[in-house]
DNA sequence: AGTGATTTGTGCGTATGTATG
DNA sequence: CCATACATACGCACAAATCAC
């Protein structure tokens, strides 16, 4: 699993986030939280209006939800 | 009332996304917020740019009011 | 009870690249 | 060559919910 972002791709960077932390929740890498926006910011390079859209698509599939103040927590794959 | 945007059409999108907007504000489907512009951009398939200028539109008609850092609100009928 | 830190929600201004006419 | 429209992306500021002390 590659864990850094193409910047040549012609697929924009929140996509490729968005699939690289979906990957990492399908290999349990990630299990219960999903990185804060601002953690996701220093480890990928990415500006927080990036790593808050590829977290955005994350809930639209059904992967994480998200609770203002709290963070941003992983839905198990048998409720999704 | 036609839900999504017209690609081919003359139209520019930012004009189309508005008088969508402002059809639903008339039609009362949208009574007191109006959805983000991150929420637009994913709804509709636009640009943040593209969201901003529509929503900029309803602002200078008099259907909508900015509060920045807390979202854009509709103004009511008989306020405008 | 209160204050500051953390985290997400939202909008603003700007820059860059692509495509179209 | 130039103007317009659009998408991506950055950095920032402010708002609000929650947490830690």
């Amino acid at each position: 699993m590659s864990d850094d972002l193409d910047y040549d791709s012609p697929v924009p960077l929140f996509q490729q986030l968005a699939d690289l932390l979906r990957a990492q929740i399908d290999a349990g890498v990630i299990t219960v939280r999903v990185p804060a926006e601002l953690t996701l910011t220093q480890r990928y390079g990415v500006s927080r209006g990036t790593a808050h859209r590829a977290v955005m698509i994350l809930v639209a599939d059904g992967y994480a939800r998200i609770s203002r103040g709290k963070g941003t927590f992983v839905i198990p794959a048998d409720q999704r």
